[in-house]
DNA sequence: CTGTTCCATACTGCATACAGTCTACAGCGT
DNA sequence: ACGCTGTAGACTGTATGCAGTATGGAACAG
């Protein structure tokens, strides 16, 4: 009835029954539990919807997953119920999963937790960091205006993900780190569609944080973070206005 | 091999095959889907994990779990894996579902995200109470305030449940309420063992709270949310720390 | 031609079946 | 006595089967 024409470059369950993972042989010293496949079709779910292969509002049927990914339903149903508690589909009883429709409402709520939860990561990690960890930070700067000298968009919103990441590691709080990444990748997914990263202003504020974060000021680093993640927040909505009258143009 | 001895209401696939909810018959005007078994297995073991029955590093046999609860393994599964991400149990590959055990560093940390967002949640709310939203807290605060005086120590917890729900409502950010409800009910949880609520002088603090927001006033609002959280988290502290020291004693 | 009813089909939700792996214990060797 | 190896049982991970419901369209009435 609906045409996925979708492309995988390889069949997750990869022939053998048992399903069990190609690397089973290779026994290494440590006990390297085979990764179950759920997790496989749930990566790949998250990566066919953020690269909108899957588009919002789209049925998932189990079975057309199951075979394209080339496992049976039951792998299938589990990822899909994680993916629900994460927010990317919706289970509708009796009626099967659904591509999350992000409202635009919704992505405002998104950046703005966002907002507070990187806000205290950076509050936390001005308290911890080491001269170590501190000199990593630079060094991921360096990278990220490299990348928006070389004018990689791409690259560009890595490098972000990974300096954030990276001060949520500073700060030491594995729950805050988790509920972040939640949201983060979410904000990615609603994000693409305008996706043109902030430039040398972003990474104007990042140095100002890595500043205050090596001096060890929380208030101070806090509220930079505060600042700069309202400020993408603020592009986002400016974005969306544009793109709304440039619409109304047409 | 292990003796769960654990007693429950009543079947929750009651009998019938198709396993539709009782209330299937009454044809009510709205669609009224019938609530999938995964969903009252979920609910059910939370209430398990929550009230004891199943202890932490208790190891879940999905073919126990299901025969208890009447019904078949499959929506046990699907149920654990949504208890995993949501932190109440640990998948491990081939091994099977455990109960999450709680440490002191990671209540701790939950506590201090709860913190955090809550106190973003009445800054919110004090931005946009209404009137009869404001009406509303001063009934539960009232509510709250006699059970305190009934010595109820459960009924407290709840209505202190309550209270902090419904600012989380007012702030009208969906987003920020579920992560809320996540920490919320793990907190919930660790808290258990040293169970005993605070009791006046928390309900003053609502009071001073909810003049704040009722006044519009959404940095007073927020300064007392935290402060507020703030003493939870400290009374956790201490009440551990006590534990401690009579422990040493015995 | 439009609206309604009925039916066929497709898909979900749940149950069951099967294959592979982990664990513990018995038996053997040292 | 102690450690190693082999084997049986238990449990997970995956696949398949089956019943019930939602949906779209055809047939029919107005």
């Amino acid at each position: 009835m609906n045409e996925p024409v979708i492309q995988l470059p390889e069949p997750l369950g990869s022939g053998k029954r048992g399903g069990r993972g190609a690397l089973s042989g290779a026994a290494t010293q440590r006990v390297e539990r085979p990764a179950p496949l759920r997790e496989a079709v749930h990566t790949a779910l998250i990566e066919l919807i953020i690269n909108g292969t899957l588009q919002p509002g789209q049925h998932l049927v189990e079975l057309e997953l199951a075979q394209y990914l080339g496992v049976s339903r039951q792998p299938v149903r589990e990822a899909l119920q994680r993916l629900q508690t994460e927010g990317w589909v919706d289970l509708r009883p009796a009626q099967g999963a659904f591509v999350h429709t992000p409202t635009e409402e919704e992505a405002d709520q998104l950046l703005s937790v966002r907002s507070v939860l990187e806000t205290h990561s950076a509050r936390l990690a001005a308290d911890r960091a080491t001269e170590e960890q501190i000199a990593r930070l630079w060094e991921l700067q360096r990278e990220g205006e490299a990348l928006v000298e070389a004018d990689d968009p791409e690259g560009v919103t890595a490098a972000n993900a990974k300096l954030h990441a990276y001060i949520t590691q500073i700060s030491g709080n594995a729950v805050l780190a988790e509920h972040i990444a939640l949201v983060e990748r979410r904000v990615r997914w609603y994000y693409r569609p305008i996706a043109r990263p902030r430039g040398h202003d972003a990474w104007n504020e990042h140095a100002e944080l890595i500043k205050a974060i090596a001096a060890h000021d929380a208030d101070l680093a806090s509220m930079i973070m505060n600042r700069h993640t309202e400020r993408t927040r603020q592009a986002y909505h400016d974005q969306r206005v544009a793109e709304a009258s440039a619409e109304q143009q047409t």
